[in-house]
DNA sequence: TTGTAAGCGTTATCAC
DNA sequence: GTGATAACGCTTACAA
């Protein structure tokens, strides 16, 4: 096992200081050529390269950024991430990914560890446990130690700190507003309990897109399924007998269930029936008939979220800026599950 | 901006030395009774935390675990990713994950970064590029640096380094047995090109399994993908006109695009072909017909990985310690698209 | 029982 | 042009 190369190596193999290594290796000009050469030159041959933890520790700052989620196996949230790892390695820093497994104790902990030392600032999207118990201790914390906290996805909204959001109940609309125009009349909704912010953000959508077209509300054909396992049959039973030309849901995995639930009935998808989801991933793509689907760009949204939060770290009197909201545009994309 | 505390603030406050400090926060005998409890209470007033650079830098090890996979956006090494953390969490370790996105300089650059102080040890699933490459010297340094090494999934043989594998041989075997016993005769096979070693196992056992039986070899009835983003036109082309009454794909993208063409020759799937596939994902469940798949276990590779690599991590003597290679056993999870 | 000092690997300041 | 020294935050012999 060969030991790492460290500069006091380099100096006691070369009998110089280790400051002269120091200058040297980063082209001081303090430093005569000659010495520079012969440094560098044996630094290269024994592929010298500093130590990052003690770099950390002198400069504190550890070029890292901290990304905590509620879960990785998730395409939404690996597109995310995708997006935070492009920007942030074209600009220098590593990326450190935690999941909070939706749990707020692990979320707590993992920003705990993070915090101290390991990483300049946090990515997070909140753990739906840490929403229900509306406890945000660790947050504000954070925030107070002066690390930069930039949310997405799912945000705080009491919590001051920059913002990476899309337009829930836009996006909501805007696919209502598709429905409506391919003629539908009776749309339904699917959607999830009102703690989790999206459903109710993309509940409103689907109630201003309909106030907007003068279609009445019918609140038999709004669905809000509890619980994820046992959406299914949820979905199927609510889908019985209430003959609707169209349905919105919330996200992929009921708008398939709610196919499958309308081939069980004898219907097709999309000449009966239109369906379109919101969230556009594999499953959207490959499915027979294809999902109609509002995208919500995600890569984007990693993007976007890691650049606020190297602009607030390498600038040093962020302090008194001021918090951004940035806001992604949602768009349609026109598959096969909704007729034209 | 709260300015953490550290030690040394403590003492200064409390004034006594900095090392009391340290000594009666880790309980040490030395320090009295009285002066413990003064120290620690006023540490956890203050919400004192040690800072984990400093730890580090000091005993030269980051309790932390690289991981480098080729893609984040992949349900499969997700499912690896969520076992690692699993075991890593409860044995006190972070992790570090960075994608090469297939990238041969990418995967080289993460692990020298990351080699510098950050990680205690690596798992890895090489790039496509480093396979096709054939150049492994970024990880026979790190090894012989003394960092312990565990790859999984994509593993290169010449590396000498613990390794948790699928039996891909053995799993395409069971495939395509399932296919024989279902009365299956011509079965077909859609793989990728040979350089991606899975690709060259799982075409392996297909063969194998053909043999056993005594079904004849067809070339013709193979097909190795180049392209992935042309992959749905030359399964179409491949399809069409073979008469077969079963495939076997190397993954599920590839069984899916075979169900679509063989739809659009009107053929039934199962009732008229049975498809069967490797890699058990999202998509594999929510599809219609559900498909009939070999589960590679994602989860628990990656928790056997972490457990390899802790071990090594916590043995002193590990350097005399010899290799392992744990081969996580394949399911056969029977669903839709194959016939009973 | 408490404190001093060296060291982990680096850089910055200042002296020679 | 080169080197000694202090500092980042912590632990741990060793001294007092």
């Amino acid at each position: 096992m060969k030991k790492r190369l460290t500069l006091k190596l380099i100096a006691k193999e070369l009998d110089v200081s280790i400051s002269t290594v120091s200058k040297a290796l980063r082209d001081s000009a303090e430093i005569s050529e000659d010495t520079r050469q012969k440094i560098k030159a044996f630094a290269k041959l024994y592929n010298y390269k500093p130590n990052n933890i003690a770099l950390s520790l002198k400069n504190r700052k550890s070029k890292t950024i901290g990304v905590i989620i509620p879960e990785i196996v998730h395409h939404y949230f690996t597109t995310v991430i995708s997006g935070i790892e492009q920007v942030a390695n074209e600009k220098g820093y590593h990326v450190i990914i935690c999941t909070s497994n939706n749990s707020f104790d692990k979320e707590v902990i993992n920003m705990e560890i993070l915090a101290n030392g390991s990483t300049d600032g946090f990515i997070l999207s909140v753990a739906k446990e840490t929403q229900q118990k509306g406890d945000y201790h660790h947050l504000t914390e954070v925030i107070e130690q002066g690390m930069p906290l930039v949310m997405f996805d799912r945000v705080i909204e009491e919590i001051n700190c920059d913002k990476v959001i899309i337009d829930d109940t836009l996006g909501a609309k805007k696919a209502v507003q598709h429905l409506v125009n391919l003629g539908c009349k009776k749309i339904g909704l699917i959607s999830t309990i009102d703690y989790v912010s999206v459903g109710k953000l993309r509940t409103q959508g689907y109630l201003e897109a309909l106030s907007e077209n003068n279609l009445e509300l019918n609140e038999s054909l709004i669905l809000k399924v509890d619980d994820f396992d046992q959406s299914e049959e949820e979905i199927s039973r609510f889908l019985s007998d209430k003959s609707m030309d169209a349905v919105f849901a919330v996200n992929e995995h009921f708008a398939i269930y709610a196919i499958k639930a309308f081939k069980e009935q004898g219907l097709d998808v999309p000449k009966d029936v239109s369906v379109i989801a919101f969230t556009d991933g594999e499953l959207s793509k490959r499915f027979i008939p294809s999902l109609t689907t509002i995208n919500q760009h995600g890569e984007e949204m990693g993007a976007q979220a890691a650049r606020l939060l190297i602009k607030k770290l390498e600038n040093d009197d962020s302090e008194d800026e001021p918090f951004e909201t940035i806001i992604i545009e949602t768009g349609l994309v026109e598959r096969n599950s909704t007729k034209r």
